[in-house]
DNA sequence: TTGAAAGCGCTAACAT
DNA sequence: ATGTTAGCGCTTTCAA
């Protein structure tokens, strides 16, 4: 910038004031400014200028995922970035593998680099460990799942309703021996929704039967071994209720392996590529990442703009999306 | 920092010193300086800290992909991560959408917050405004595709050996008529892959039958209809070789609208989540994309510890993965 | 409309 | 082992 101002002949101030488009300066001096910056190539230093800039902003903010190669978390992830671009915001983003300690170490490492604001998928039972940066008046937007300890903004899907949607659409057409495969039961998520399996379930009047109902499922491979397991039951399930992604995989490959995928029933939790590829397609209750995502977004600069907000707490509806599998009438054992 | 410093009864620079985990300063004052931070909740300011240092490092990188939410891109986003993590470094990411303005004004945006450096898919033709980056010492590498215009690190796909072994595996088979559906032909990549397809056919002996190269295919939509023209030609192929990820998907959708996707072999090139689960199982020349985003971050801090490396031109693998609509023998029409 | 001086939070270089 | 001073590139405040 000094270099800049020597070339043009004027005082640095004049350069900044031309960098940063402040009115006030004779356009001839603006075009000499102009002129020099060209031909030194100068990039102007945000993070320096930052140092001393009113309200410090630093046109960053950071971003906590599960892992950014995760789909769900890859179109938040977008969102976000559309949002903030708008705004000429810059976003870190990075992977915490659902690892609390991952979690505390990159808020800190995008906290050093003093970003405007954050927004976590949280991962750990706790975050209490926000409160400092909280009281420094950096806004937090938690997503996906709602933060424990502190009362943050929040946007979520709307688990107990499209729980109680894909189990409602199951007994709509027919079926009452309808099985759960829940997530880790102490994820929140995962709770909500097997709470709207069961508020379903009792609106109907259909009697639950425990051996139907399995939680801690966490993976493809657990997922297709449950699934197997249900098969074998003396009286097996008619229908099956998917509460995940991964789970919804999992379940398809063991109704396959046993070449039971036109008789049960099967609606999953979170739509996924392809879905109506496989064969029968498959029916899902759709969340909305990009709306998620948009929304957190939003939701940071609104807090940044008046960081006098009360916490919000936005919740984004899901949608069924009929496709084959959830349509198959109830099959005799 | 300041404060810290006051409150532990020491000089600025010891707190410095104790922060930055410098040797030469006695247990008690360490101790003093770190119940001080703890107690004011001081958190260093790396901004700050970078202006001065030595070297003017951020610890950030920035990461242009085409979307952070194509699966291509993630993957080679989470590996990038992955090795800055280890560093500390932190990567702002950002998503071109292929278009070469917003490449430029990205990289304008990164690089006015002084990243370390860049990591680059290229969509423009040409790559001549990095210069001035480069001058200015900013390492830049290339992924996915060869830079246009300046001589600069990048790490590939073998796309030309990729193709061959699609095409080889199809001629194998006994197939003739293989069909060629490419993206945009002034893609680089996509020249490569139209020039392993000529290689293995004109190795093979089989003479070409020019109706059945389609190329400029660049999205589902247009290789659902390229697909349906070949279908509808009075020598259709008995086999399709789908030079990319959305191709290949709309050539499924058109196959299955014809209800000769047990008839018609297909090999895509580019593998992608549940081609195991289709019917049939979609055979593929599987990229490497975690290893093109860990190879590249690999030399990016290669660079910046040597800046004087010269570029080197990195080619990952491709591995074909058969499973089963690559298989299929040559029909009659 | 323009500029000079001070200082943002920190580290480098050089004392002591 | 510890401290002092200058200054990174910029913006603020205030004066001309």
């Amino acid at each position: 910038m000094r270099d800049v101002a020597e070339r043009a002949g004027v005082s640095i101030k004049t350069v900044s004031r031309v960098v940063n488009r402040e009115t006030g300066v004779s356009a001839v001096l603006a075009d000499r400014v102009h002129a020099a910056a060209r031909e030194l190539s100068y990039q102007p230093d945000l993070t320096a200028g930052n140092l001393r800039r009113a309200g410090r902003r630093t046109a960053s903010i950071g971003l906590l995922l599960a892992s950014v190669d995760n789909p769900f978390a890859a179109t938040i992830h977008r969102a976000v970035e559309d949002v903030a671009e708008r705004r000429g915001v810059a976003v870190f983003s990075a992977s915490t593998d659902e690892r609390p300690d991952r979690e505390r170490e990159l808020v800190a490492a995008f906290t050093s680099r003093r970003v405007d604001g954050l927004i976590i998928t949280p991962t750990g039972v706790d975050q209490r460990y926000l409160v400092p940066e909280l009281e420094a008046g950096t806004p937090v937007v938690m997503v996906d799942r709602p933060p424990v300890g502190v009362d943050l903004d929040h946007v979520l899907s709307d688990n107990p309703d499209g729980a109680r949607t894909a189990t409602s659409h199951l007994l709509a057409g027919g079926h009452r021996r309808i099985a759960y495969l829940g997530d880790l039961a102490h994820i929140a998520t995962a709770a909500e929704r097997h709470d709207g399996y069961l508020q379903a379930m009792a609106t109907a009047g259909v009697p639950l039967d425990p051996a139907l109902v399995l939680e801690d499922v966490h993976n493809e491979q657990s997922a297709l071994e449950a699934t197997l397991r249900l098969l074998a039951l003396p009286e097996p399930p008619t229908a099956i209720f998917a509460s995940q992604n991964l789970i919804t995989i999992g379940t398809i490959r063991a109704l396959r392996a046993r070449g039971r995928q036109h008789d049960v029933a099967l609606v999953g939790f979170d739509d996924f590529v392809l879905a109506d590829l496989l064969d029968p397609a498959v029916t899902v209750v759709a969340q909305d990442p990009g709306e998620i995502g948009r929304a957190a977004a939003e939701r940071i600069f609104a807090r940044l703009d008046d960081p006098a907000l009360p916490a919000e707490w936005i919740t984004v509806p899901t949608r069924l999306v009929v496709r084959g599998s959830g349509e198959i009438p109830p099959h005799r054992a």
